[in-house]
DNA sequence: CTCTTAATGCAATTGAGTTGCAAATATCTT
DNA sequence: AAGATATTTGCAACTCAATTGCATTAAGAG
């Protein structure tokens, strides 16, 4: 029943895992294909993405404002269910992982948790040094 | 520069403000639309909820799988910035808040907090309760 | 009742993401 | 190295949520 798909490493392949592994925060699908400068097709874009996920390679998140990213998997094992916070700044976009916060909680009797979304906006250390440096 | 506009109390607001009112759980655009039964356009289901939302009558939330949704504000006062836990149930769809749980994490130095989104996935009561009843 | 302007309807548009299908190419076999 | 086979890719067309411009309608203040 669990289709077994032979892989394959092919050039569009590579180069988007190079360029996501080489990103310090979530990528859009625009982002890369700018980044990819050409190298394949939109819809290629979609597809490796969806396979990296499916291998445990990429990250898919959506943030707050309903975009969706994809984050290289990178201290990635028991962090792979991203327990931690995502942080969204205001003002430069940036979405990036902060893998030491892990928030606490406790859901109420009847509740079965299998997976977790913490988004946090607000501003990301470089921006706030920049704008409110007097505040 | 704050702009004040004169809001006016429509047909088609009053509608949609009762609909999210009588719905525990959050609702997306779709199911406003036809609980209205064609009582107004499309568009403007779109631009009542902006208006809602802008006037802090309701939220507008992203469900992990990028699903927009809109909420009635209810027990909002100091819980208006949903600092609470979203569930979000993957048999049944439904996505709820859960006042009560407010998870604890210290962000690291130089961020600064705005706004919160935890949205956590898994299976609510009801649908625990019905398909795994001998786990 | 009249006037001002917010709100609405309609048609057209944008943009992200998907799909079907034929052509290309990675990988396995011999 | 050549051939077989199934995965990948490109292309064009499509779906679906959401937005926009503009003319018309209707709140609600005076």
């Amino acid at each position: 029943m669990a289709e077994k798909v032979k892989r394959r490493k092919t050039q569009a392949k590579t180069a988007i895992v190079d360029i996501l592994k080489q990103s310090t925060q979530a990528m859009t699908h625009q982002d890369i294909e700018l980044a990819l400068d050409g190298l394949c097709n939109r819809v290629t874009i979609y597809r490796v993405l969806d396979r990296l996920v499916k291998e445990d390679l990429a990250h898919k998140l959506v943030d707050v404002d309903g975009v969706t990213k994809y984050l290289a998997c990178r201290d990635c094992g028991e962090n792979h269910l991203h327990h931690h916070v995502h942080f969204s700044c205001e003002q430069c976009g940036e979405l990036t992982c902060l893998y030491h916060v892990v928030p606490k909680f406790t859901l109420p009797e009847g509740y079965h948790l299998s997976e977790v979304n913490f988004t946090v906006r607000g501003d990301c250390p470089k921006c706030s040094a920049t704008s409110s440096a007097a505040e």
